[in-house]
DNA sequence: ATTACAAACATTTTT
DNA sequence: TGTTTGTAAT
């Protein structure tokens, strides 16, 4: 297969190819609405897509790029064009060749990172890392980062490693190398620690010869900058830039854009202000706030035609972001379905009593659509699949995951730990990439005591201090060593041992194909013998992962290529549709589609997230909204918002409001009292048996117009029925005897806020909302 | 050097 | 509540 990425055999500067004959009209045009077909035929010059959910946004995309080669503007391998995922610029290239064809291939079409990588390789040492350099993924990186703290003599209870390396992904995020980082982000104590502990730590990479994911984009970053010569020679091959999902980029990625971009500007971005979520991960909506700024004359288009959801759903959801203030401002229009079809159903809205009611009921539901469940890819990579619960938080997935079982529905679970970061296959890929690399020290101080082989803290301190003193890779000191008589006669045999299968094994490479070699070494290092002896539960599981690993392998043709895929791509390819109902997390659903969509558990604290907003403030609450929004606009047909009134956390319960965001969803879209009566009952059931839910957030008041009136539900508004406790349990003081519905008796130990800490006789120590207590 | 137990802690995680 | 992480004991 060829590389589609490898420059090195490009004509860098090959002109565009002649526009003679424009041929004519090809069909893909036709199919396109108005604004989409401006979309994709502004050519020339800064283009600012506003794509909102559902409007055909990978569509413009790759019938940009088919239009531009189309028109002969550009060669192929002259368009780039950027994604964030993998699976993003899989689809692209899929749905590209449906409409191109094979040409397709020659697109420099794939990740920031996997871009970069192809560019970085070519200048490395500009950077100073040498040919082969290896990618560390976050665990190497938090190893690594570890073992420095631990050089400096810091105390991780002060700074925990995870905590420092976010800071130093942050600041990469930024496009900040230690020496740029400001003063003033490191003025407090942890931040300037941080700081310091940045500039050894990519000391300590240069030495490795590695780097991190954000180095990629740092690195060529600075090759870039530091290098006008060869920025330039980039700026002039590239004729058209496109940037999928743009309300995602970091400042790195931003400022890597703008000098790829600086020629011609012919930069084409495409994305959505309001499904912006990854903030915490260093991603900027400034960036797409202010793109006509940054680029002056811009055109801007905005898409609103929404071709999935029904107008119901959209209403609610257009309700709900409303409610954000830092917005471009866009409103999506149903294409389908008008807004008096009968067949189009409101939004549920449903109120529960715990998180095993809720679970009952949602699948309860699911079941009683008898929804035809059909997997989640449907071939051309648009995923369209049947239903998704799609939770704030991973815990709660087990309520669902039981309840789904116990049930017999079906489903499966998309997050969770990836294939490539299971332990069992992070050691066997250690194994690898010492074979392939012998000074990986990382990868050697992983493995030399996997399986145990009776080299302990001390043998291995003596190695490290014996590598650093003379400067080498440990697998070469380790070589010394074992000739040596530094250490004792058992530990010595050991590590000359290791040593030797090792150089043994690296003689093996290309002499058989990397499937076997991965196989051989897993059979003679014991790797593989030692979880077949493992008695554990899980053992059985992880045999089979590293048989499939081998598999894995089969499919490159050299041990350099497969560790080059693997580092960059962390998952393995999804075998075919996986069946049944979808469970994953709401940052997981985006760009995903479903007939049916259930949105449990919005209660204030959880979503949105009390720690987000400790954390962030108001623009945390917006992006928490935009996370709601993101759930409710991935539904065609129908969506379930839920809520528990009491939820187990950690073992203990909590009792819990609705979230701002129920209502804040409008009326007219939504189903609070449900055509069968049920759920005005239980509202009812829950008001007259548990005092309703007495109390709203602390910060809130109640939706104008019932507030002075609580306790009433307001006919055909759907407000909720609201009994008045007097104000967030007023006359219930510290030391009070109270009574719980659930939890019996107990004693106030605190109140605070409307909520009360309570230590109940049977329940233990509980934090309760003081509507649901009364004095005993 | 290895095992065992307790203590701490538990949003989200494209690469 | 389950997992992970560190320490203590063998």
């Amino acid at each position: 297969m060829t590389d589609p990425f490898d420059l090195t055999d490009d004509d860098l500067d090959a002109a565009p190819g002649d526009p003679e004959t424009p041929p004519p009209e090809p069909p893909w045009l036709a199919g396109l609405n108005p604004e989409q077909r401006r979309a994709v035929e502004t050519l020339d010059g800064p283009v600012l897509v506003l794509s909102g959910a559902g409007t055909g946004k990978t569509r413009v995309l790759t019938t940009r790029i088919a239009h531009i080669l189309h028109l002969r503007r550009a060669q192929p391998w002259r368009v780039l064009a950027v994604t964030f995922t993998n699976r993003a610029a899989r689809e692209m290239r899929e749905r590209l060749a449906a409409m191109i064809g094979p040409v397709a291939e020659s697109v420099w079409l794939g990740t920031f990172h996997a871009l970069s990588l192809r560019m970085l390789r070519r200048h490395a040492e500009k950077v100073g890392l040498r040919d082969g350099f290896s990618i560390l993924d976050a665990d190497d990186q938090l190893r690594l980062l570890k073992q420095l703290m631990v050089d400096a003599n810091m105390d991780p209870k002060r700074d925990p490693p995870k905590a420092l390396m976010g800071r130093i992904q942050r600041w990469k995020d930024r496009g900040l190398t230690p020496d740029r980082v400001p003063d003033a982000d490191a003025r407090e104590g942890a931040a300037r620690r941080a700081r310091e502990l940045y500039t050894r730590y990519q000391t300590r990479l240069l030495e490795l010869n590695a780097c991190d994911f954000g180095d990629l984009l740092l690195h060529t970053l600075a090759i870039l900058q530091a290098h006008p010569d060869i920025a330039a020679e980039y700026q002039r091959k590239f004729d058209y830039i496109l940037v999928d999902e743009y309300q995602d980029t970091n400042v790195a990625q931003y400022l890597w854009l703008r000098l790829l971009a600086a020629g011609h500007r012919n930069l084409c971005c495409v994305g959505d202000d309001d499904q912006s979520i990854y903030s915490w991960r260093g991603a900027e909506v400034g960036n797409i706030l202010r793109f006509d700024t940054d680029y002056p004359g811009a055109a801007v288009v905005r898409l609103e035609r929404n071709y999935r959801s029904t107008p119901t759903i959209l209403g609610a959801a257009a309700g709900l972001i409303r409610h954000n203030t830092d917005r471009l401002g866009k409103d999506l229009i149903a294409a389908g379905a008008a807004a008096d079809d009968p067949d189009v159903r409101k939004v549920t809205v449903r109120g529960l009593w715990d998180g095993e009611a809720e679970a009952r009921w949602v699948v309860e539901e699911i079941e009683a659509l008898g929804h035809e469940m059909r997997g989640s890819g449907n071939g051309t990579g648009n995923a369209a699949a049947g239903t998704a619960i799609l939770v704030r938080a991973t815990f709660q997935m087990r309520e669902f995951e039981d309840r789904l079982m116990t049930c017999g529905v079906p489903y499966h679970v998309i997050g969770g730990p990836r294939f490539y970061e299971r332990l069992e296959i992070r050691d066997a890929l250690a194994y690898l990439r010492l074979v392939a690399q012998p000074d990986d020290d990382l990868a050697f101080e992983r493995i030399v005591n996997t399986p145990k082989r009776g080299l302990g803290e001390t043998s291995l301190q003596t190695l490290q201090i014996m590598a650093r003193a003379a400067g080498i890779p440990l697998l070469a000191a380790a070589r010394d060593l074992a000739a040596s008589d530094e250490l004792k006669p058992r530990a010595r045999t050991a590590l000359g041992a290791f040593v030797a299968d090792v150089d043994r094994w690296r003689a093996l490479v290309g002499g058989m194909p990397p499937s076997e070699v991965c196989a051989t070494i897993l059979e003679e290092s014991g790797y593989a013998a030692m979880w077949k002896a493992d008695k554990s539960p899980e053992a059985p599981g992880r045999v089979e992962n590293l048989e499939e690993l081998v598999g894995a392998v089969a499919e490159f043709e050299t041990l350099d290529a497969f560790l080059e895929h693997i580092a960059l791509v962390m998952e393995t390819e999804s075998k075919g549709a996986a069946a049944g109902v979808t469970l994953m997390t709401l940052h997981a659903a985006k760009g995903l589609e479903f007939d049916v969509v259930f949105l449990p558990g919005w209660e204030e604290d959880l979503f949105p997230h009390k720690r987000a907003l400790d954390e962030g403030g108001q623009a945390s609450l917006e992006e928490e909204r935009r996370l709601a929004y993101v759930g409710l606009t991935r539904a065609r047909t129908r969506a379930f918002v839920s809520f528990a009134a009491n939820r187990r956390i950690f073992n203990n319960w909590q009792a819990s409001m609705p979230s701002r965001f129920v209502d804040e969803l409008p009326d007219a879209f939504v189903d609070k009292t449900s055509d069968t009566g049920l759920y005005g009952a239980v509202t009812a059931g829950f008001a007259e048996e548990f005092g309703g839910w007495g109390t709203r957030h602390p910060r809130r008041t109640l939706a104008a117009g019932s507030g002075g009136s609580a306790g009433r539900v307001a006919p055909g508004t759907g407000t909720w029925k609201v009994r008045d406790r007097s104000g967030d349990g007023q006359g219930i003081r510290v030391g009070q005897r109270v009574f719980h519905q659930k939890f019996g008796y107990g004693t106030v130990q605190s109140a605070e806020g409307g909520k009360l800490a309570v230590n109940f006789e049977k329940a233990g120590r509980k934090t309760v909302v003081a509507g649901f207590v009364e004095p005993a």
